[in-house]
DNA sequence: GAAATAGTGTCTGTAAGACACTATTCC
DNA sequence: GGAATAGTGTCTTACAGACACTATTTC
């Protein structure tokens, strides 16, 4: 019993205790300068007719591909659309402890993805029951998505810090103020406008000019704004910190 | 069919492909000045023969008490043994591409653990085949468990800029130049003995003095210094940024 | 015209890094 | 004594945040 295939008959999946693996993803948008998740409601046990994150089974696919997956169906765009490849995916977390599914043991790897204004996903049957809600209406999800959720919303929060995720929350040609409006919708703060904007424009690579103006500016007046669109930096550097509290330090 | 008895026996496990969740240790601590990982020499297929990182199928149990227990068989350290309470464990990012073990899907959660200098492993039988390796020599390793080691490292990096992280590779009481061996050893820079001093003691909650001094100086002279133990902030700030590598930003 | 916004100028306090220097200890 | 280290002082530069101000646009 020394050659390979005694092992890999020695590994059958039946010797071990049945778990289950899926993915669980936090999808953010920003929608009326309001942060967004997308929630589906429960149509089977346990916990219909609760809320809870998107998610579902892995397949025969890497765990980002599932995650892609899923998110397509429930919002209803077609894999492949263009809106879709847009979003940024990134790995969150992974929650497997035992009992946070009644049926069996389920460890479901979370997802973050960051999108710009998706349609409101009515078209697709699986998407029928999926919506946007501001985070702050997001609460008393099912299983362990509250906890999900909340660990999903600090990612998303310390990544606009130092990365320049927040262009992914924008169209592709933007004005800093429509940055400056993600990191107040996402923050909760307000941010002096005079000061963000001589920031975003002092790192390097987080905004380049298209040279163009907008066709207006904004609704209730000001210039016409310059365009930008994102840059080739992958960190922030000096960084675009939050104002500091002090809970957050200790 | 409505009732939760019907869905809990529809979601009989033997219905999906078969998963296997395993925890996988990344083990970080500093000997002889040097960052090294915990490996162990496999003795089974596939890889025999090969160096990978310590790990095992999930148990019932949590995550953490998963990657928990594979350490404490790997060190051969008891289960609540003091030093084993002492190590830092946190989840890295969880691995699950279709053919990454060849026996089956196997998807695995792992985690970075960070220790103070632990005894080399060689009592207990499981912890026969494991040492600690530099991690500059730890390359060639079973499954993908080299880009797994990769990613864990980045993490550890980053972490010491804007978190106590550092702390957990010393002693309860340290002197501020071990403190600062800890970062040359993880980063690989020098940095200024005089600045780095400053630094520390000027953010608050990093260290706080005991008021004790060290026994003797250093093993080639300098005067008796101080010691301190760990405070109570759990980020640092203002972090402790390394020097600025351009490639590191796009 | 009134109100709002884009973008810039300026000042202040804090922090990082370079460098210098003293005092102390080990060999 | 020589060499290494602990810890502090000082200077320069960079940056964050507060505040002010002008120019431009919408209603």
């Amino acid at each position: 019993m020394t050659d390979e295939a005694s092992f890999l008959a020695g590994y059958d999946p039946r010797d071990y205790p049945a778990v289950a693996v899926t993915v669980d993803v936090v999808a953010l948008t920003i929608r009326d300068g309001k942060l967004c998740v997308l929630l589906v409601e429960r149509g089977e046990q346990p916990f219909a007719g609760r809320r809870a994150l998107p998610g579902g089974f892995v397949r025969e696919e890497t765990l980002d591909e599932a995650a892609r997956r899923e998110l397509a169906e429930e919002t209803g765009l077609l894999p492949g659309a263009k809106d879709l490849e847009r979003v940024h995916l990134e790995q969150l977390r992974t929650y497997g402890n035992p009992g946070r599914d009644p049926r069996m043991r389920v460890v479901s790897v979370a997802y973050l993805a960051f999108a710009p204004h998706l349609p409101e996903p009515t078209a697709g049957s699986d998407a029928a029951r999926a919506y946007w809600v501001p985070v702050e209406a997001a609460g008393d999800l099912a299983f362990d998505h509250d906890q999900i959720l909340a660990e999903g919303l600090d990612r998303a929060r310390d990544k606009l810090e130092y990365t320049p995720l927040a262009t992914a929350f924008v169209d592709p040609e933007f004005t800093i103020s429509e940055l400056r409006a993600v990191y107040t919708a996402v923050w909760g703060e307000e941010l002096h406008a005079g000061n963000f904007h001589r920031k975003v424009l002092s790192v390097p690579g987080f905004v380049e000019s298209t040279g163009e103006t907008a066709t207006r500016g904004g609704e209730r007046g000001g210039p016409k704004p310059k365009l930008y669109r994102a840059g080739d930096a992958t960190l922030l550097h000096p960084a675009l910190l939050r104002p500091t509290r002090e809970d957050r330090i200790r």
